[in-house]
DNA sequence: TATACTAGTATCTAAAAGCATACTATTGCT
DNA sequence: AGCAATAGTATGCTTTTAGATACTAGTATA
């Protein structure tokens, strides 16, 4: 017996759906830094990333609306990722977070040197 | 040959460790809402939660500091959640990407009203 | 004596997310 | 002819996350 739920059971739940996994959160946060990122640098900065998931999930981003995909059509092959309108809206939201997520750590190194 | 990277890469992936998974933010995000919140009343809250999942997130959530669990030594038991400082600070963001949801949900609805 | 109340545990299963590794296509260059 | 360059695919496997379902403890009350 089954339960299909795909729809988001409120906003949060939407929003955590479109930027949870592993690496989504990252790549936003490169793609606002760096402005336009090909895939093998995108690849470099998610140290040890495979092809795979890279690919996967480049494809829900786009399909989310949050970033753009721009194929030349050249060889070898060139494709460029940027953020959507809609992918910088999230920024300062990722941007408080890192901020957040820094002054824990910070606090975790305080508390392990206290040990 | 397995790598053991149970450190966070940066502070945007140590963030997001601590507040993915299906349920965290929506429980961070009600125990804002309403302050103190017994176990029942997220169960209910949390539309069909497994009581499973409900305490393991709870234990995942107090475990990182973003959660307070006050027992009471009654019977029948009685233990109160709620947010601690560190969780609190959360909450900005979790707004933040609410609003953000909505908006989103609401664009959505236009375009498939187009159609 | 049986039942309700509450906050869980225990056990097993299913689904999703992620990893490892090898491979492909196209063209220019040597 | 063979290789480099780039953006991926393909296949199979492991790990993590989540779901289903049944059960427990201790006391008050009917």
């Amino acid at each position: 017996m089954k339960k299909y739920v795909n729809e988001a059971v409120c906003s949060v739940d939407y929003a955590f759906r479109r930027i949870g996994g592993k690496y989504k959160g990252r790549i936003l946060w490169y793609l606002n830094d760096q402005t336009i990122m090909r895939y093998g640098k995108l690849r470099k900065a998610l140290t040890d990333i495979t092809p795979k998931m890279l690919t996967q999930t480049l494809r829900e981003l786009e399909s989310d609306n949050l970033i753009n995909r721009r194929v030349y059509h050249e060889v070898p092959p060139k494709v460029e990722y940027s953020l959507t309108e809609t992918g910088a809206e999230l920024i300062p939201f990722i941007n408080y977070l890192r901020i957040w997520g820094d002054k824990q750590i910070e606090k975790e190194k305080m508390e392990s040197i206290k040990c």
